[in-house]
DNA sequence: CAAGGTATGTCAGAATACTGACATGAGTCA
DNA sequence: TGACTCATGTCAGTATTCTGACATACCTTG
């Protein structure tokens, strides 16, 4: 609008180009979720316990980048339209492993498609040399930014 | 706590992988702005001021990944408080480009080192040829997810 | 066993960003 | 000229997320 608008320095910034990438997923993303009726924490959470069945309220939260309180509210409103199950008392500790329930199975099909499909165009124009080698640059930013010096796998 | 939790399929997902970078970039800038009680937003107006002066509302906005109603927020605080000037009619149309006042410049100064040390710390496990690397996959991804055949100059 | 540290679930309030809506100014086109 | 489209600035209300705080449960350490 003003001038053309390029090229002073935020264009060379990676930290910039990272949001703006991220920007554009988020959109996409929002674009393919709302007429299911789902926002991105929504999908992330239901993601995370087909994946990974039994996550806390607090794993969950790690897991899709929110604090514990922000995934609680959204826990509560799943729960409490049915679409995933929490034991009344906690088998050990505090922590209460969440379940998808039949309902919240089925609601997610839909979302992983759609965003799966999202994934797929974002990555259309790469080889898969590419693709490894953007995952590998990733990662060592997210370990860089962490101050880790190790990041891949500490399990063992 | 639960389990290990690794090598499910987030893991091997670039979306995921991306959002979970973002969200290191995001913290760690949180992080060093914090302290200069500015928050991720309110810093990205005013570098986008400093190196495109005159941008408006509108442009801001898109710069910082915002709406203009959120941006518009920002601003009015910014006018306010003395860090931003627009001037009361526009010069053609609507748009009101704003500048940075001095005390504005000054803000900016602290906070640009503290986030371009981030940026540093992001990219020291890197090689050049990775980040150049790096710099293009993330290209790639944006204009496959916004739906461009051509992305890099359409000004002329 | 007692004490400190860490992690969790949860409530409450504040901050931030978003969607919806309206009016204005500029450009296009018949 | 007049109708149409588009972009902008702005107001209002809603939604989402965050920070702060508290009590509880586990684990280490003495």
């Amino acid at each position: 609008m003003s001038q053309k608008g390029e090229g002073v320095d935020l264009e060379t910034s990676l930290g910039y180009l990272l949001k703006e990438a991220s920007s554009a997923l988020r959109v996409a993303m929002e674009e393919v979720l709302r007429p299911l009726g789902m926002s991105i924490t929504h999908y992330s959470c239901l993601e995370l316990l087909a994946q990974r069945p039994g996550l806390s309220n607090s794993e969950l939260a790690r897991g899709a980048f929110v604090t514990r309180q922000s995934m609680n509210v959204l826990l509560q409103a799943l729960e409490r339209d049915g679409y995933v199950t929490r034991p009344a008392e906690a088998p050990v500790g505090k922590s209460l492993p969440a379940r998808l329930t039949p309902r919240g199975r089925r609601s997610l099909e839909k979302a992983t498609a759609a965003v799966r499909s999202v994934e797929v165009r974002m990555l259309s124009g790469m080889t898969e040399t590419e693709r490894s080698a953007a995952f590998r640059s990733l990662q060592s930013m997210i370990r860089s930014l962490r101050g880790d010096s190790d990041g891949s796998s500490e399990s063992a």
